[in-house]
DNA sequence: TCTATAGGCAGCCTAATAACTGCATATAAA
DNA sequence: TTTATATGCAGTTATTAGGCTGCCTATAGA
């Protein structure tokens, strides 16, 4: 689960799956097409993608296509997202109990 | 939503957020209780997860109290994860069509 | 066969992270 | 009022991350 979390951290790589999304099968060359940054930076992005299971990838020649495996992000969805939404009532319940203290409580204007 | 990714990428923080979630209102010495990290680490990992949005404070006289705000994930969930889940199918049918292609285009053995 | 193209791998550099120590401030309790 | 507790802020250091250059291999096409 680290691998994923840390891989969707930088927005680059979160492009590339959006890129991804949008058209499979696109080629490293195509990948870094439009952008600044060297094929090779994108290369070791891809294979972060890779390791945390978000992106497989399919020789064909010598043209790698890749490809979105969106499964790990719903995976994470369902077994970690998920049990804090179950928390979302009690969230609000505890802001209202907050709201509701007297407001005395709320000194230290430092900071 | 990078702040929110960035925060979520850290795996001391997402325990914190756990801890959070099972018992609201801990204050940052009850958080750090039972590990090894000193209280000012855990103060900047608490500062990342306010700036993210995703744990709110209230102080009582000395204390501060931590609460799991689960909003910002769910926000995450709705607007980013589920547009994945929908590829869900189409990266389905990528991975079957890319079986029934001949296999001879698997080359490239190295890597 | 020769050349151009797609990509991998290693190494280097810089910036961002995450941990720590030391010191300051605010509140609670003796 | 004096002391202990809860936390904040600044600065240092080590590790990680992300980008680049240089060079190598493999395939495609003339």
């Amino acid at each position: 689960m680290d691998l994923i979390f840390k891989a969707l951290a930088d927005a680059t790589r979160r492009e590339m799956l959006d890129r991804l999304l949008e058209q499979p099968g696109l080629t490293l060359g195509e990948l870094i097409a439009g952008t600044e940054m060297r094929r090779q930076s994108a290369s070791k992005h891809v294979q972060i993608l890779e390791a945390a299971g978000l992106v497989t990838t399919e020789w064909q020649g010598r043209e790698k296509k890749h490809f979105l495996n969106p499964v790990p992000i719903q995976e994470i969805s369902r077994r970690w997202v998920d049990k804090y939404s179950e928390a979302r009532t009690e969230a609000i319940l505890n802001l209202k109990q907050s709201l509701e203290t007297d407001s005395s409580t709320q000194k230290r204007t430092k900071s």
